[in-house]
RNA sequence: GGAAGGGUGUCCGAGCGGUUUAUGGAGCUGGUCUUGAAAACCAGUGACCCCGCAAGGGGCCGUGGGUUCGAAUCCCACCCCUUCCGCCA
């Protein structure tokens, strides 16, 4: 959620901003209204503060044995002007909620202005490419004749989009799970989190994904719960409602969860294979800071998911994503992406992004410098760290061997107790 | 799912229609006393939100509605916690 006040004071800086986003809302029905607000609100003060004083006395003519019928009848008045007042204030504040709740977050000032990944900013290469001598396969071919991929009954099973992993790929998904949040957990330093599936309207508000993205998830029928999309949401909204101390900050956690996405207006994109799941593994990053160290958390947690990739020998770049490309609720976002052989281009397996107080504005997570201080809104992160599913996809494409097997990265081998998957 | 009890300020805890602008403790801050500390005593201190340049005002007793001139207090719905029963990995 934007600031109520930045918008009231720089209204033409929010407008630019947005507009940046390709966002093309207009700001001044709600400047108009944000005005209409505090001018009843005035209004409807004075009338309770009247209210209250008056109040006082017929307790007091009571209590003398007086007649206070009059006096009364006259409040009678006073509170239907009252109820009436609250009732037009209740309208405005909620089309200013709306509006709030509606409106993405601005664009850091270091994000390049663009509209779509076209304009998105390479900020680095790591690892070395692998030369094949022969014609690599797809994931899906690869994962098929090896007997652990298996999208027809996941298919006849539970629908399109819904995939079994079998014997070692089965043992991939948990091994990989495991390697990372050991990763994260005991050398990154983070605090490892098992969270709920299953989150709450004011959850999915809170982290941005309600009131505009609904139809993007699984809604759990005649209650009022939906299926989690991401880790970042369970995770992040720990800490809703709360007054954090700033000797806690920053608060890192790590946490894997299962993801469901309905891919709502993906139909036709990446239909073939593991790449675009309505379930999928994950490995989430999530942060807590002060305003002022932010945008370092955010090279960290970035260095930190790009670790995993490193260790598994993973050829992958770093971007900066341009201001049209930005998710809802992020302010600057790094994506992570990994090389695939098949296709001969780098795909999206993480997403990094301070949302700074975004996030925390919905959700009411705040911090205190000290006991006496007034209460600031935190800053938020999260990242990948990282997708389970496109790992199992880029190690299957990048270690494919001629005969069709697949060696295991050295650094899951521990985990995976094999050396080659065939 | 059934039954009962309960959600009040940093914490404990009173209040069940009108000086409660939330009793009283604990805590915290300052002071008196003391070589120092403890104890005792005195004084101060109450989260947080909104409007306002300010003075000040309004709101806030789990959440949301309602009744009333007036609600922490009455009514309705919901959420959460505790105990018991049932079911259950």
């Amino acid at each position: 959620m934007i600031d109520i006040r930045v918008v009231r004071e720089n209204p033409e800086l929010i407008q630019a901003a947005l507009k940046n986003r390709n966002s093309n809302i207009r700001l001044e029905e709600f400047i108009g209204q944000d005005v209409v607000r505090r001018e009843l609100l005035q209004q409807v003060e004075q009338l309770k503060a009247r209210r209250n004083n008056v109040s006082g006395e017929i307790s007091k003519m009571k209590k003398a044995g007086q007649d206070a019928t009059e006096i009364i009848s006259e409040m009678r008045v006073v509170g239907d002007e009252i109820a009436a007042l609250d009732a037009q204030i209740r309208a405005v504040e909620s089309s200013l909620d709306d509006f709030l709740l509606t409106t993405p977050n601005c664009p850091h000032s270091s994000v390049p202005v663009g509209t779509s990944d076209q304009d998105n900013l390479e900020i680095k290469r790591v690892g070395i490419i692998r030369e094949f001598d022969f014609a690599p396969k797809p994931h899906w071919e690869i994962g098929e004749q090896l007997g652990i991929l298996d999208f027809e009954r996941g298919g006849k099973v539970t629908g399109a989009r819904f995939t079994f992993c079998v014997g070692l790929g089965a043992r991939l998904e948990r091994a990989l799970i495991n390697f990372m949040m050991d990763l994260h957990s005991r050398e990154h330093g983070y605090t490892e989190m098992f969270p709920p599936f299953v989150a709450n309207a004011d959850s999915m508000r809170g982290t941005g994904q309600l009131p505009k993205f609904a139809e993007d998830m699984f809604k759990l029928e005649g209650l009022d719960y939906y299926l989690i999309p991401t880790a970042e949401v369970p995770v992040t909204n720990f800490h809703r409602d709360e007054t954090l101390a700033v000797t806690e900050l920053p608060k890192c956690y790590c946490a894997y969860s299962a993801c469901f996405r309905s891919e709502a207006g993906s139909a036709g994109r990446d239909t073939r294979g593991y790449f675009r799941q309505h379930q999928f593994n994950k490995v989430e990053l999530v942060k807590f800071t002060t305003p002022e160290n932010s945008y370092e958390e955010l090279e960290k947690l970035t260095l930190n998911a790009e670790a995993v990739l490193e260790k598994l020998g993973l050829p992958f770049r770093r971007v900066l994503l341009c201001s049209g490309d930005m998710g809802f609720a992020a302010a600057k976002t790094y994506d992570l992406e990994v090389w695939l052989p098949s296709i001969s281009s780098f795909r999206e397996i993480s997403s990094c992004s301070n949302f700074e107080d975004f996030q925390a504005r919905r959700m009411n997570t705040r911090f205190k410098r000290d006991i006496k201080a007034k209460p600031e809104y935190v800053h938020t992160l999260n990242g990948s760290g990282i997708a389970i599913g496109r790992t199992v996809i880029a190690i299957l494409e990048n270690y494919q061997q001629a005969d069709g097997s697949v060696i295991v990265p050295e650094a899951l081998r521990p985990y995976m107790g094999v050396d080659v998957i065939n």
